[in-house]
DNA sequence: GTAATTGTGGGGAGCAGTGGCAAGTTCTGT
DNA sequence: ACAGAACTTGCCACTGCTCCCCACAATTAC
């Protein structure tokens, strides 16, 4: 499904996938622009799953922890561990991405796993994590979306 | 009946139409301007019906949440919801789009199902479902009418 | 009545997703 | 240092799904 050549990424949807013994996954092959697309993929800090994202957003992502307000030093040493975790994968001939041992480990990627779309980049999940997550931003989702006549 | 190239979509209406064994549903010729037109299908998220609207509506629509006044944590989660639960579909060259599964299930759509426009976006509804609500619906809209003075 | 448009269904080609094989590379033990 | 094992990486094959095309039906327009 090729877009508009300029037109910037978007990730949207739920796909469930599979991951083989070696932690290679396919990527939805509607995510996928071209062949050997390259992806930065990152441990949340927090909430047991992986954040994968194109260059374009990794670095703004960067730029959001130099805008923050922390201290000087407290930036600098949230940007070695934001570097450090981040690992670039390409897509291989059939758009798989090989994932780190330590990451499929911090996010339990066994088995089944699930992508989501969350705009400009989309976020790893295993298919148990992503049930019980969903569930708790289901309530919250169904209270804002009568707030705003949905 | 195409129209204005820049007039916005307008979707008004009721069309009982039928969804195939592979989940097709051809969109009434009306609303479908040019070939390949894309949308965004998702399942709102209390009354069990299948809302589709067109890349401004959709992002207009995340707007609303990001202005309402939830706090800044239940919108990043309300939003996470709102984008994996949004599927991209493109109109095939019959002028049909493939429902996921996941939304056929949620909206109860087998068979025959229901068009109807709604402004800038429109509806899918389940047949059964679509029956029910209408007659609540009619109640009260007798009633806003005599309010007004229809 | 006839022709054109629109909705419905099915068959088939091509592709995406998955698992597995094979060649290249690194690691390990002796 | 060497042989063998273990891992990595790319490629291939199978399967099922998605999309395209054609055919027919139903409705509308002329």
């Amino acid at each position: 499904m090729p877009q508009e050549p300029t037109a910037p990424p978007f990730y949207s949807g739920t796909y469930e996938r599979a991951i083989d013994a070696k932690n290679r996954v396919a990527v939805p092959s509607a995510w996928v622009r071209e062949e050997g697309s390259e992806f930065f993929v990152i441990p949340h800090p927090q909430e047991g799953y992986l954040m994968v994202m194109p260059q374009e957003e990794f670095h703004s992502t960067e730029q959001r922890i130099q805008n923050s307000n922390a201290t000087a030093q407290e930036k600098r040493q949230a940007i070695r561990q934001f570097f450090s975790a981040a690992h670039k994968v390409n897509t291989d001939k059939q758009g798989r991405i090989l994932i780190p041992d330590s990451h499929t480990a911090s996010a339990a990627l066994v088995g089944e796993i699930v992508f989501i779309g969350a705009g400009r980049r989309f976020e790893l999940w295993s298919k148990e994590r992503h049930a019980s997550a969903t569930a708790v931003n289901d309530e919250i989702y169904k209270r804002v979306a009568v707030d705003i006549g949905l």
